[in-house]
DNA sequence: GACGTTGAGATTTTT
DNA sequence: TCTCAACGTC
């Protein structure tokens, strides 16, 4: 395809049109842009495809378009979508634009494409055919869910890995496919599609939907239902979509279900297709160039200006990637001067290469440089071990990237697990997480017998305890009177007291407290209530929260709306969702458990800490340095070799290499070893080709180039490895540990008056259309953000958000 | 149910 | 070589 410069605006063109500035757009909004991000943020009322190249400020030319095109009175916050794929960039997005325009970005549709999805479930749960309560596996859950099902089935499990099934099972969603339109050629595949069939009608019955699920149904939904379309069509006139480059098949085709090609809305696409490292995920970069033929994009710009590196980090970059044949094409180019010359360093050993790099950073450090600025990167987790281990025995301190986030830990998915049976006991993955933890006398015989019962009645786990005589005295009846107690117990306490009371009540605290290595699980206990404090506070489910109207029409938001000095959230978030017909909104702790699935927490560095930092190479995606070490420049390792045979999986590896590269701001590190442990044999590698592709000018070769084995160099390296000690010793110390985020902040509750929630009054009767005659237990929020919590007796206790649900005081 | 032994498997993984 | 998960034994 070509991409040429047919849509790009000549120098001429980026001259701002006279009445770009206006009293309305705020000064300083488009200062400082270069032409083509000008040209990009005031990009016409058409689809446009925004190529940007690493560090040529992307996040900018987004938040300043939706900045800008709300000061023009061309979108309002409430007719306005932009998606992103982690919760990072949603953050940082919401972030920026609040610093940029006095508009509170709260209840904006602004988020990831699963919590966007998640957010238009609730609100139409009905229509989408789930239930009310539903909750969301995360991958781990999903992977536990398909094992019950092949279990269930009494299926080989060997041939069924439940991994591996689960991955199958997702492909098939994100290619917009439910079992029954999947093509059954072999006895292997047709019994995957009956386990995918199965596994969904488990989810269905216990009422869960996993991340794909968020997606496809959402899609599903809004493609079968015209007139749920039509609106959210004539709601939605600008969507921006971030990361476009990652995008799958069925995102791509949600995102044509909000705006069509050829209809008035707009979408605004930024990508950067020679950083697609995510097609192994099912990312299809083709979507960008799909996008453009069927949009008729006309406004293609390309952002090349790189802010971030110098001259010969940036040559290299480019022409590594040039070797890529499918590209849309793009050079970058920078102003910053060559700098210093990228370093190239050969090792012995891996363990040479570990120390080599340990000594120049600690150099660099020396010189003044930051810890947390330099990056160490490679291509597989597996290499961090050497070089952590170097690290360790040197006392420098370091943080390695990647493995257990927060809300995945043991016990924090165990505290989880117990305020998900809270909310619905039908959880059968709940159920079975915690039914005999801690230890109650619940022996796998009980258990199998309780999945017998469930699967012959075609009901839950817990609805079948009787069935198996687990009533009073047994074991079994005692945990279904201990959630039952829970759930009566917890009926009108604070998220933190509903977590405080759960912890105690179920034994996980005494638990932990007995073990002799608990005191670190008791902390992420505690860290837990942290998470929901702050959660609360956040998403508008505190005493005080602010927010601008925002109706499902999208209509009664002018600019003028726009009012200067709105106090703004710092971290802002979604309010929380009203069903779109009653007007019932989620307790805190099903939208708490959401949250927890839907981000699984940082394991981001602590702020404070200036450690090292190890990633993957897919972690640093997004992230800059000023110095970076990429490690293992090997064939067989980088690229992988398991690329190496498909021509596709090698360009992908090459511009996973652009990526690395591109992270370095002023100096790069490419190392690679002649041998190196690898599963446990000693592996004799060759040069990555990718070394061969960049430009000798730029390089500067700290070693000879073809330097043998044994010299007197490597062996003195080799000595110092040996005296130092083995990993097994090098538990904790050396590692930074996270820190607990800050507390919570505590808020008062603002004083309400009756008169402010249209004469509703605490503990007096109020009527519901839809759910009759209740009595008021609590008010709080204000303006359109105002619920109310209602005990409707024989439908129970429910929160309301006031501007949908229609509550009238009763004497 | 807590513990030890054995064996397979060991890219990358935003949600 | 190392890790994790699945078994088997007390």
């Amino acid at each position: 395809m070509n991409l040429q410069p047919r849509a790009l605006h000549s120098a001429a063109d980026d001259a701002p049109p006279p009445d770009l500035f206006t009293p309305a757009a705020p000064r300083g909004l488009l200062e400082g842009l270069n032409p083509e991000q000008l040209a990009a943020v005031t990009a016409g009322q058409a689809p446009a495809l925004i190529l940007a190249g690493a560090g040529s400020g992307k996040t900018r030319v987004l938040t300043t378009r939706i900045a800008w095109l709300m000061s023009q009175g061309l979108a309002t916050p409430a007719n306005l979508m932009a998606v992103t794929f982690t919760n990072k960039a949603a953050k940082e997005m919401l972030t920026r634009l609040s610093a940029m325009l006095p508009v509170n970005v709260r209840g904006m549709w602004i988020g990831t494409f699963h919590g966007l999805c998640h957010r238009f479930l609730r609100a139409h749960w009905k229509l989408a055919g789930l239930p009310q309560g539903f909750q969301i596996l995360d991958a781990g859950d999903t992977v536990a869910a398909v094992k019950r099902v092949i279990k269930g089935m009494k299926l080989d499990e060997e041939r069924f890995v439940p991994k591996q099934v689960a991955w199958f099972i997702a492909g098939a969603k994100e290619d917009g496919l439910r079992p029954q339109d999947m093509e059954q050629r072999d006895e292997q595949t047709r019994r995957l599609v009956s386990i995918y069939q199965a596994y969904e009608d488990q989810c269905l019955r216990e009422g869960v939907v996993d991340f794909a699920e968020l997606m496809l149904r959402s899609y599903e939904l809004l493609r079968d239902n015209a007139e749920l379309r039509a609106h959210y069509q004539r709601r939605f006139q600008h969507v921006l979509v971030d990361e476009f480059q990652d995008t799958n098949r069925l995102q791509y085709a949600w995102l044509k279900m909000f705006a069509p090609p050829g209809s008035q809305q707009c979408v605004f696409a930024v990508g950067d297709d020679d950083q697609s490292i995510y097609a192994f995920r099912g990312a299809r970069v083709g979507n960008m160039a799909d996008f453009e033929r069927e949009y008729r994009v006309r406004q293609v710009v390309k952002l090349e200006q790189n802010y971030r590196s110098f001259g010969n980090i940036l040559d290299c970059a480019n022409a590594l990637i040039s070797h890529n044949k499918s590209r849309l094409g793009k050079n970058l180019r920078t102003e910053a001067g060559p700098g210093e010359p990228v370093r190239v360093n050969e090792a012995a050993s891996d363990y040479a290469e570990a120390q080599w790099l340990l000594e120049e950073a600690q150099a660099l450090h020396r010189q003044g440089l930051a810890r947390s600025q330099i990056a160490v990167l490679y291509r597989s987790n597996a290499q961090s071990r050497v070089v952590e281990s170097a690290l360790f025995n040197a006392g420098i301190p370091y943080r390695v990237y990647g493995g257990l986030r927060f809300f995945e830990r043991a016990e924090v998915k165990h505290a989880l697990a117990y305020l998900r049976l809270i909310e619905n006991a039908n959880d059968d993955t709940s159920f079975l997480r915690v039914v005999n933890f801690p230890a109650r006398g619940i022996g796998a015989r009980t258990i199998e017998q309780l999945q017998d019962a469930a699967r012959a009645s075609g009901r839950s786990l817990y609805q079948s305890v009787g069935a198996v005589g687990g009533r009073g005295g047994s074991s079994l009846g005692a945990f279904v009177a201990l959630v039952e107690g829970l759930r009566q117990a917890t009926v009108g306490l604070t998220l933190r007291e509903i977590i405080e009371h759960m912890l105690h009540a179920s034994g996980l605290q005494d638990f932990y407290r007995a073990e002799k290595e608990g005191a670190d699980r008791l902390e992420n206990l505690d860290e837990l209530i942290n998470a929901a404090e702050a959660f609360v506070t956040q998403e508008g489910f505190g005493k005080d929260a602010v927010a601008l109207p925002v109706d499902e029409s999208g209509a009664g938001y002018a600019p003028g709306d726009l009012a200067p000095g709105l106090p703004v959230a710092p971290a802002p978030a979604a309010t929380p969702v009203p069903d779109a017909e009653t007007g019932e909104i989620m307790s805190p702790l099903a939208a708490f458990l959401s949250h927890a699935s839907l981000e699984a927490g940082d394991n981001q560095a602590q702020a404070g800490q200036d450690a090292l930092q190890l990633m993957t190479v897919h972690a640093a995606k997004g992230l800059e340095f000023d110095a970076v070490f990429l490690t293992g420049l090997e064939e067989g390792l980088f690229p992988h070799e398991n690329a190496l045979s498909d021509p596709d999986g090698l360009e992908e590896e090459r511009r996973l290499m652009y990526v690395a590269i591109t992270r370095a701001r002023q100096r790069l590190y490419i190392s690679f070893c002649q041998t190196r442990m690898l599963h446990g044999q000693t592996r004799y590698n060759i040069k990555s080709r990718f070394l061969e592709e960049l430009p000798e000018p730029c390089l500067k070769w700290l070693t000879p180039r073809h330097q043998g084995f044994g010299s007197g160099f490597e062996r003195g390296y080799q000595q110092a490895w040996e005296r130092g000690s083995g990993l097994k010793s090098m538990v904790g110390a050396g590692r930074v540990e996270p820190q607990a985020p800050p507390a919570a902040l505590q808020k008062s509750a603002a004083a309400k008056t009756g008169a402010e929630f249209g004469g509703l009054r605490v503990g007096k009767g109020v009527f519901h259309t839809k759910f009759g005659e209740g009595v008021l237990l609590t008010l709080e929020g204000s303006g359109a953000d105002a619920r109310a919590q209602v005990n409707f007796g024989r439908h129970g206790i429910k929160w309301l958000a006031l501007s949908v649900a229609k509550l009238t005081p009763i004497d």
